[in-house]
DNA sequence: TGTACATCAGTGAACGCGCGTTCACTGATGTAC
DNA sequence: TGTACATCAGTGAACGCGCGTTCACTGATGTAC
């Protein structure tokens, strides 16, 4: 992969995570990767592959985290709950920090980003790229779950992930208000250990 | 207030609760009011001052209907709790329903809308006009949970706020899924009665 | 080793288009004397 | 009751601007014979 192609890309997801995908222009883009303004649709052909190549560039390495991490629970064993399954998300969660720099935090607010401009490609484009690790995971969660019907659970996980990703991709924020009021900091590790027993107790519910 | 007033404002609530506000061009919305394109500067000055006019057009109605029904509150009584206050806010919530078709939905998606679109002068606007109501709120939900301390308070209310917004906000989506994967129809009221629960279990948790 | 051609990464300038806003203007209604 | 002027709601056309995309082009590197 040629070295503009990467420039554009390390620029975009910033911008793109903190003004929205319609918002940026492929000339603030380029002129911060500091490359040509052409190069965007040699490389990507359109802005629209481009949003998806940003997306997808995180979403690989984190669903093959996931997986790696799925991969070593014991699904037999009794200690399988929503609080661990939750843990469980932490180390790929935190991984992405490795990879890119505040990797975890831009990769949330990409995703809510995602979910929020409603443009129908995104959303095509990952239910059919990354949809089985959605069911995989619903599939652990109804194991912990085991009294909750079908109705129920898919409602909570909802619910669940949506509460995630508003509150990891909000975190900016959430910790300017939360710093003015309580001086106290946070970043995404700390919320992340903050939200869990929250919605393990939410999913718990009777 | 002129009709062309009403006829802009009606036309925009609901382009902007779609495809968020700058997405939503004014040739769109006043080809849909069916008024000419200058009457928008005309009667708000500026995009920005219609959009802050749709949204606190909305607020007026709902701080009012909420006013009203924290009045009505007990606060020495003891059944006041999470899952109570939360109820609380259902009354008001509906009451939108009969002054705009479909009026509890809309607000709550030009609130997730003015939640991630990240243009500052929303924020300032509704936090300086509104601000008040959120700390009654927290005042409130202070006194049925006097076990949490205040850092405690404030990441779970957020929390709970976030997931009311999101969920609220994209529960047309929702709906689809749930009626494509389980069968079932969902409104806003249906919505709520599952969320309750959900949040006071997870304000709950220990 | 030399020549001819193909492929590839990148560029500078221009294209047409949709955007929010402005401006000079119209016609109806209200007000003063 | 009549006239002169002011205010108001609304309009049609144009403004300049930033946008994503396209196109003809350059220069470097690889490949065939």
């Amino acid at each position: 992969m040629s070295d503009t192609k990467d420039k554009i890309l390390n620029a975009a997801e910033i911008l793109f995570a903190e003004h929205g995908f319609s918002e940026t222009s492929l000339r603030v883009i380029t002129s911060v990767a500091n490359v040509n303004l052409a190069a965007v649709n040699y490389h990507f052909g359109s802005k629209k592959e481009l949003i998806q190549a940003v997306i997808d560039r995180y979403f690989t390495s984190f669903t093959e985290y996931v997986e790696n991490e799925f991969s070593l629970l014991d699904i037999k064993a009794e200690q399988i709950s929503t609080q661990f399954l939750l843990e469980s998300l932490i180390v790929p969660m935190l991984r992405l920090n490795k990879i890119r720099p505040d990797g975890a935090a831009t990769f949330m607010r990409l995703l809510g980003r995602a979910y929020t401009e409603s443009q129908g490609h995104l959303k095509t484009f990952l239910t059919e790229k990354y949809g089985h690790l959605l069911t995989q995971f619903t599939a652990l969660l109804q194991l912990a779950n085991p009294e909750l019907d079908n109705k129920e659970m898919f409602w909570r996980l909802h619910f669940m992930l949506g509460t995630l990703v508003f509150a990891l991709a909000g975190h900016h924020a959430l910790s300017e208000i939360a710093e003015a009021d309580l001086n106290e900091k946070v970043d995404i590790e700390g919320i992340l250990h903050r939200l869990i027993p929250f919605l393990s107790a939410a999913m718990q519910s009777s």
